[in-house]
DNA sequence: CAGCATCCGTTGCGATACTG
DNA sequence: CAGTATCGCAACGGATGCTG
């Protein structure tokens, strides 16, 4: 039997929650054009707290999307990249992210008229 | 200037936000097939409480994706479809659950791994 | 530098009860 | 049938301060 994210206990749902959350969505794609530093990611961004960038990352690192590798350096140091899993799904959420971009002028203008009745 | 999602305040964070939101996904997926009734909704789109498929349905419906139809007859009946907006967003949209249901199995694999350590 | 821990207000969301 | 209203808890998420 297949998956089915209509049904209320599958497994499906909490791939489709991840995948479709906020931060997520931005940290794949800018991994998408390249490794990250912690510090990078939280610099490009823009309004993510800290606590969010580590929570997603760790979600993301969880759920086989990203990796985590850590030099031994001083200062230390350390780096994000998409799997091949992550990168599967670039593709898809560049799409999401240029749907919201093309349309944004649509949903406003809908988003107004609604709003003034 | 683009709409970049990247920086705060752009209105496409607010659009990528209820693109990506479980129950908007499903209620487009399930009206990409045909207009449904605000009760076969309930129905097929299982575990959603009432109160979040009304709430749901009413943002679609602000910013455009989805009509909302009153036939004015007893017991009322009211009808949801896809705008012309909304059904540019259905491929998009099935492409994120044709990547939850094939690479759930790798994703739950990545899970039980990170969690044993 | 890259975080973890804590506090704490805000929002999300389900359950329940009621209505045109 | 298709909602609306209210309650209450849990999760979200920002700010701040500390650490290897």
């Amino acid at each position: 039997m297949q998956p089915d994210p209509f049904h209320r206990d599958c497994g499906s749902r909490k791939v489709l929650d991840r995948i479709g959350d906020r931060w997520s969505v931005l940290i794949v794609l800018t991994l998408a054009d390249g490794d990250r530093r912690y510090g990078e990611l939280a610099g490009r961004i823009d309004g993510i707290s800290q606590k969010m960038l580590t929570q997603t990352l760790r979600g993301l690192e969880r759920d086989g999307i990203v990796t985590r590798t850590v030099r031994a350096s001083v200062p230390p140091r350390v780096d994000y990249a998409l799997t091949d899993l992550g990168r599967s799904l670039v593709d898809l959420v560049a799409g999401l992210e240029v749907w919201a971009t093309t349309h944004l002028a649509e949903v406003e203008a809908a988003r107004a008229r609604y709003d003034a009745r």
